[in-house]
DNA sequence: AATGAATGAGGGTTCATTCAT
DNA sequence: AATGAATGAACCCTCATTCAT
């Protein structure tokens, strides 16, 4: 998964980007050749096709997202809202970092021939375990108050994914400050208010 | 738009249905023949290509999706929360009443070809413009308390979208219920706080 | 079988005749195509593809056959003689007069898809049935004196379909010649001795 | 033709037998490199090509034909019998112990380069002439009585060469009784009368 | 002696579309 | 009003082969 041979990355990250700006199915494997200026034979020396390119495609960013949850969830503490705080930034980092891992990701499930659906639905039922374990863990604690917590976590979810479709990385939003409006959003979602021992400081990330 | 030949009712939805299930790139116009129960002449006869049902579909989609959001704010009154429950009600009931429209308008520009462009985002901005409209209102009126109006409008977008993707009609949760939910996520993540002199009944719908 | 729409015969001759001459995995159908002078399309048309028109090709080959064969059984009586010289006449005429067809009949089993195999083998079954009823007829009757019934039919049907290898219409042995030497050399392979109302012919071995 | 490098033998092996079961034109010169267990590149250090491959593959198939009829013809005498009785357990043995050879050697013709061809015809009209002289002389002699010895001549070889697409070495029939009746059959064909003034004990292998 | 990498041509098939009727 | 026939371009993929190492 880290080191491969030289022809690799610039196939896959052609096709990523190929299949990202016009869709799997309207992608043709020429188009990704001449995109990473292989000819089409060496794409096919490399990969057996064009469903595996989209399958090693999905894995990497199924990959690439769970690292990055794990070790920020490593970093955040026992509080939920801390992991709340802690998955909203991994995955709004992830979506504004890598739109087209993301886009892919959320959008060609359906391109996925029956044989590989089962381990994509296993990560994608992961990653929606992630919040909502955590989601109703706050709720449980009493810190997150909101009456819908299964809505909720599919309000924080939708609008972290939607990062993938509009974020520009070198506009006027830092990429921080985009990380911090949305924890702020998400614990607004959940409704969470601090248990408050002495002083609450509630919203602030 | 409204009467119509025959053939068009079942060559629409059909395409309509091949599009949201595979993408436009994807749908082959003899799977859209096939599913309508016509010959491809047929289809050609009715439509001059696959890139004019797409028009045709997105074009109908937006109507459908207007006319109903026009419908809607008709009957609220001028209060920014009444209004912003109005235009998540409209929204939600679209995506879940008409997901095969919902998901073809949200996924679909990409499709486009340049000449039929300008007109599908005039519309999406539109759709963009109704929901800031009355959030930057409510923020203006003081009752929505947010500090990011334009997140806080790509949340409560995204979240109502994202509804086309998940919900399942004959399921657990009634289509009241839902919008009631949704409308109730709406004002907390635009921090709606009624403006209170004599208690307003603050998240009824 | 019988009326088909124009395209077909065109499109089935130049299949068959390169089938027949290259094999049909050498055979591209691009080059059938050509040699029809139709488009690739208009092949696609008629045709689901290249294994159909295989299949489309030894159905008939085999329907011909059989036709010619019942036709000419039907003209024979009773006599096993008469019978093996019926067989042989039509084997032969068939081999001789379609080449084309008997030589994929007699090579291409190998080339049909699992799917077709069944079909293929029951009408090969029953054209070894044909020769071997007849020679196993004969010689409970006395009248064919072989002591390898098994292995002269192999042997009459190896030396019958040979003539589709080597035999060419417009040579010095003209076919009815060609028919009469053939089923001389039948009678004489399963060493067929008529039974004789008074006297039986002394030549035996 | 006799001590060559190691690879060579799992490689003409492999290729004979895939040549045998699918044809020349429908293998894949991977396909015989796999099968060989050893690498593309393995296979084009030690042949130049797939055409050469299969020129190997005859010229060794008739070089092994070849000598084991002239070690035949050897051990038989002058006698037109013993000489037919020879050739045809030559070529029955050779058949049945050899089929993907033989198969090759009887189909691949078509396959070979126009360089390659005179060879091979050279090589199909000896084998043809073997049977075709002795056939002759038997005639000549008196003792081969067929009115038809180029039909004749056929016939045996047409027998001979369908034992490679039938014979199962493992099943009832032993290789040694396959050859008394074929050359007993032969015998019949050529319908063979011992020139008998003393009796020489006629069809004895 | 042996191989991983790469290629251009061609494989079978499907595509959106047109046209004569 | 409606369709069967036909097309050329493009599709994904595999082919036999070469070459630098």
């Amino acid at each position: 998964m880290s080191t491969r041979p030289p022809g690799h990355a610039a196939i896959v990250k052609a096709a990523r980007e190929e299949f990202a700006e016009r869709g799997y199915g309207a992608t043709s494997i020429r188009d990704i050749a001449q995109r990473a200026g292989v000819s089409l034979s060496a794409l096919y020396y490399y990969y057996k096709g064009k469903q595996e390119l989209l399958v090693a495609i999905l894995d990497d960013a199924h990959d690439a997202y769970f690292s990055s949850c794990q070790e920020a969830l490593a970093r955040a503490g026992e509080d939920p809202a801390e992991q709340l705080a802690a998955i909203v930034e991994s995955t709004v980092r992830y979506r504004s970092t890598h739109p087209s891992k993301s886009n892919i990701l959320l959008s060609e499930e359906r391109s996925l021939q029956p044989e590989h659906l089962e381990r994509y639905r296993a990560n994608h039922a992961m990653a929606t375990r992630q919040f909502r374990d955590i989601i109703e863990r706050g709720v449980k604690e009493g810190v997150f108050l909101t009456p819908y917590p299964d809505d909720a976590r599919r309000a924080v979810m939708a609008m972290c994914n939607a990062v993938a479709q509009w974020y520009e990385p070198g506009g006027v939003l830092s990429e921080d400050d985009l990380v911090e409006r949305y924890v702020s959003l998400a614990l607004t979602i959940v409704e969470y208010r601090p248990r408050a021992p002495r002083r609450p400081v509630p919203t602030s990330l």
